[in-house]
DNA sequence: CGAGGCATGTAAGTTGTTACATGATTAG
DNA sequence: CTAATCATGTAACAACTTACATGCCTCG
């Protein structure tokens, strides 16, 4: 159940709407844990109800801002002190590559080529990010740190599919 | 729908029983699609009876070896080349790297000395397999593009975890 | 006044996990 | 003879996706 304690650690950064809590995951959090309205916003109930979250202010066109509360808190620094990361990793585009010999020469390498293009795209725009200067609380170190650890995921893709698109298949 | 299409995968290299191909999953598809039995046996059933499969042989213990009809393998091939690959990613692991500010710095250090000697240990058993003498046809080259792709991932993990320990939390 | 983005929700279906369940064969 | 591994399956539950559904507000 990551999604429920990713939503409670942005929480723990400062209280969110749901709808902006929509918008930190596709910005953010994208590349580590994906999120769609239709997961975020019946999860937000339930953490409600568990008042592991608290409704501190409602906007225009029915937002409501939630804030954490100190179970809240406590959930999230359990979960990341005596839970086992799940380090299990679906790849959809690198199970593809083990039987890209299936096709015929031509289109492995046009496959390649694509991939190549994707993650070269992904990594500009993380470059992005990069470039803007860093605060210096904690948290901004944080967060520094994920997206070097990003951007080092993504390059290191980019540049392995330099290299295959170069080799006979 | 990945699962089936890797288990199609899987058949088009040869016929195997479903043992064989959980084991297959646990040795070589793990880090790009792990699949536990309790998954596979009921999804050859399906494509059993969809025939994109057929049953070539019974062994001992009521094992079942299965092959890849033509239907079977057009709809690998229809899979490669039609559909987008789903490039999103769920990492556990780096997704609680946002979330270590919320730590004291000594057990954010301790979490992330922790994630190093993992991947470490992975980074290990890959180039194991590497070490291995490559054979020369197309699967087998095509297995160790996947292979390098995973190495190359692991490793930019490792060395992140390596920089990161390091920094300042 | 219309288009686009803001903002929330539900429902049906698929996929994946954990636990339950059974039995055969082999190596020590 | 007994523990480990081979070998297959089902069931209940949890997580995730896609589609359906509604309405508000602002900018041009």
């Amino acid at each position: 159940m990551s999604l429920r304690h990713a939503l409670l650690g942005a929480l723990a950064d400062q209280p969110r709407s749901g709808y902006e809590l929509l918008k930190h995951f596709e910005q953010s959090l994208a590349y580590a844990w994906p999120a769609s309205h239709s997961q975020i916003y019946p999860e937000l109930g339930r953490l409600l109800s568990e008042q592991l979250i608290e409704q501190t202010a409602a906007g225009a066109r029915g937002s409501k801002t939630y804030a954490l509360t100190d179970t809240g808190l406590a959930e999230v620094r359990r979960w990341l002190r005596e839970t086992e990361p799940d380090r299990r990793v679906r790849n959809d585009a690198l199970l593809r590559m083990f039987f890209l010999w299936l096709l015929e020469p031509d289109e492995a390498r046009e496959h390649l080529e694509r991939e190549r293009a994707y993650w070269q795209g992904i990594l500009a725009k993380l470059r992005e990010i990069e470039a803007k200067p860093p605060g210096q609380t904690r948290k901004e170190r944080a967060f520094r740190l994920s997206l070097e650890g990003g951007i080092r995921m993504v390059e290191s893709r980019a540049h392995w599919l330099d290299w295959a698109v170069d080799q006979r298949i």
